[in-house]
DNA sequence: TCCCCTTTGTAACCTGGGTCACAGACTTAT
DNA sequence: ATAAGTCTGTGACCCAGGTTACAAAGGGGA
């Protein structure tokens, strides 16, 4: 059960769920519960069968890819307002998981039972909510896929150092889980930005300084 | 419009299609095309709108990314029973595609008006279809990007070898545009797994002479 | 049979990126 | 202040796989 309040933050972030047959939500919801993480917790396992489902108030989720000599890749991140595909996939087939989930910032989720779930997917406006997030995921996956296979890996990195703004908290080590590589590889193409002039590194920060020229490198 | 014949075969390829609201469908068909195409066929490109749902009687469709300096990276293949997720993903979120799509064999496809697909979509059976094609189709992209990032490439051939079965019709070339890799690179591998009697090669042939010591490949 | 096109073989070479093995610099707890 | 842990820097080395540039088979059609 959750509190009046959270149930409030909830619908905010989650239109489609006010939309959905009052009963089948009050039935739903009744059983949910809020559950608080702090940020670096695993929550679940590749292999390892999925029995509920979360929605997020607030903080987010990685989900990621282990190689097994220890190497990472992130397929996605689900932050508030979205969903976690691959357990609504395992959810609906019945899978395990076939991937990693830890959560990034300290988080807050909703966790709903896997039957109330199903019971939900009965409701229109909530079967095309989720319907539209496997669309957007399943394109995303095949950016991933292309940019993985094709891309060197100083272009994929200027890449996702533009989306994290100009000032950027986070280590090498995590850059290269999250492009797949190892932390020696973003330190050189790091070493070689900043030599450049194009961006400012300390223990724990990148300052973009000329995103012109961090743009350029993804066209040369 | 699509004769009787071809109604009924695609019923059986698509047995949700007659569990739809009649009317619906009756709709949908009644401005339906059969089309047949030839092998080598393209059928879409990155960044084109998308206009039309495929249904495939015979034959499949495989869809692919391409790198600027021309190589190919298969992401699935549509087989008779299956459905298009890019061009689904594409029409429900009103987006050009991000892939390119090619007939492998000669195909029949019926081809459905975006708007009657999405007619159809109100239906609860047929949304559940889809659904659980998308959740499928999900897991395998996730599953690619892993394999692409962090398997190496004889794996890689071994296992797409042992999928195909024991006697194989198909030129190097095409299964480098399988696995986003060139023709000299699979040459090469495949000259070695023969040089261990693992295969027998002759133009456009493959034959699996040992299948266990491929499957020993995978797991080295 | 001859010609052309497709497929395959191969060898030398290059390069991106992963591995190893450190050494220093910063931070935080004790 | 000292120690321990976490980050970052670096250089040498290695290797998978892509590039280039051919040569030589097959195979099918005219």
């Amino acid at each position: 059960m959750i509190s009046e309040k959270q149930r409030k933050n909830l619908f905010q972030l989650y239109p489609v769920l006010p939309e959905v047959d009052p009963e089948l939500l009050t039935q739903a919801l009744s059983r949910a519960e809020l559950v608080k993480f702090r940020a670096g917790t695993p929550i679940f396992e590749e292999f390892q069968p999925c029995n509920a489902f979360p929605f997020i108030l607030s903080g987010n989720i990685r989900v990621y890819k282990q190689s097994v000599n220890g190497r990472e890749l992130s397929l996605y991140n689900v932050t508030p307002g979205g969903t976690c595909v691959v357990t609504a996939g395992c959810l609906l087939g019945d899978e395990p998981y076939n991937a990693f989930g830890s959560i990034e910032e300290d988080s807050e989720l909703v966790m709903m039972t896997s039957t109330d779930f199903e019971n939900l997917l009965t409701s229109r406006v909530f079967r095309e909510f989720i319907f539209s997030l496997f669309s957007e995921r399943i394109l995303g996956l095949m950016q991933l896929v292309e940019e993985v296979a094709f891309e060197k890996l100083d272009r994929r990195l200027a890449s996702l150092l533009l989306r994290k703004g100009k000032h950027i908290s986070i280590s090498h080590q995590e850059l290269a889980d999250e492009l797949g590589t190892v932390r020696e590889m973003i330190t050189r193409l790091l070493n070689s930005f900043s030599g450049s002039g194009i961006i400012a590194l300390s223990r724990g920060q990148i300052e973009i300084l000329d995103e012109d020229a961090l743009r350029s490198i993804l066209e040369n």
